[in-house]
DNA sequence: CGCAGTCTTGAGACAGATCAACTCACGTGG
DNA sequence: CCACGTGAGTTGATCTGTCTCAAGACTGCG
């Protein structure tokens, strides 16, 4: 049998002609995108720093990935570090070049990247309104979680943030979203307090808790049982 | 003379125009959106729901308003509100759909407003990809802001907060952003506290503090003078 | 099996929230 | 034009939730 094993990059490069819409994954528009694309594959704990010159484009194959901010890397609250977000395989996100705080794109896992410089992009994209369509959505799509997370960190306590921590990353990570469902989490307990804005040892606290509420159930660091996610949601606020 | 005053409509459809990329304002495509604009002119306080069907874009002629999040109306915090951004003339804002939390934006002076849905305006926009991704620019700018806000809510404290505050705020409503300005807040005391997740009293005595410290001096209820912008800075973190 | 790093648990400190007067700005009406 | 009242803002005292500092226990790896 000569069957070709597709390489990683060509895996990659399927999974993101895959997610382009309608039948536009074989166009010409995609194979010009794909020209312009620059697949790295990174393992765990791997940084992809923002081009200072370019902002970018990134979507995620596959593995799953955190974009933090570092603040000041001196002073007073050095490696002070905010997640702003965490994505998954099948995102696209923007990360822009550094200028007031530089963001980065840090990998939880291995993970399967496929790059773009923005207005490179976007010239391509152009020429196909449905692909510059697209890219708008998703970036409204962006918007409005980051503003719903906003709204947790202004006004909610750490019970409510680790509760509604918990049920959105169920709706991401389990096709179970009703009932109980079990999901693996790819982040540490300290990625998680830098991203809700709490210690680590205020998280490890909460999750006792609620285990002991009989809310959720943990095996290991990173598998967790939601046995009630109706109650954790109505804990959310 | 037969000068003609234009309507407040006029000028509001104008500025919007004017906003436009390029010399946009007065093409066929310019025409098409202001067919499907609906002008509003709003007085200080007034709500504009979010539409419960389309999502819509919002250019602001004129005027400067707040966008605000509605928790839960009942239960334990209720009332609690959090002002995710403020926004002024010249900016403009997508109001997704309500679906979980509704956003609703509120004016905090008298406006003048040119709203769309969006699908409407995507569809004609469609037809000239310079203005599709003028608001794709728009929209990861949005994005980027948000994002930056986040960090503060995160892990910054109350002085540091009302400091950055008050630096962006000056960026956004000064023509002057080197040493000293001055700049006349349209928002109460309360905004900027739901906006920073903080109390009306923890802003009050920031607003002291800094005045005390001499960065500040404060004028009535509204004028803020800026002394030492760099210090402000400074102090953001 | 043992080490290293992550996570958990505990005791005390502190920032900001809460509750409660009080003062002041600004618009209203005399 | 000034007196007045209302709501916004300020200030003070106390209280609570989360951070901080400090051990200790477990996971997962070599």
């Amino acid at each position: 049998m000569a069957t070709i094993m597709p390489s990683p990059t060509d895996t990659g490069m399927a999974a993101f002609r895959a997610a382009l819409p309608d039948g536009r994954g074989a166009s010409a528009i995609a194979d010009a995108l794909c020209a312009i694309a620059v697949h790295e594959q990174l393992a765990k704990g791997a940084a992809l720093a923002g081009d200072p010159i370019n902002d970018r484009l990134i979507y995620i194959a596959e593995g799953s990935a955190k974009l933090v901010a570092h603040g000041v890397p001196v002073g007073e609250a050095a490696g002070a570090v905010q997640v702003l977000a965490f994505h998954f395989a099948g995102d696209m996100i923007s990360v822009l070049r550094q200028q007031d705080g530089d963001f980065r794109l840090v990998t939880l896992t291995d993970c399967q990247l496929i790059g773009f410089a923005t207005d490179a992009f976007l010239d391509i994209a152009q020429t196909d309104p449905a692909v510059l369509r697209w890219v708008l959505t998703r970036s409204l799509q962006a918007l409005h979680r980051s503003r719903t997370r906003m709204m947790q960190l202004g006004h909610k306590s750490a019970r409510q943030r680790i509760a509604d921590f918990l049920v959105s990353m169920a709706e991401r990570l389990s096709d179970n979203t009703s009932g109980a469902c079990r999901i693996v989490l790819p982040m540490s307990r300290r990625d998680i307090g830098d991203s809700l804005g709490l210690t680590i040892e205020t998280v490890s606290r909460q999750f006792t808790e609620l285990r002991e509420a009989g809310l959720i159930e943990t095996r290991g660091r990173s598998l967790v049982q939601l046995c009630d996610i109706a109650a954790l949601a109505q804990a959310a606020g």
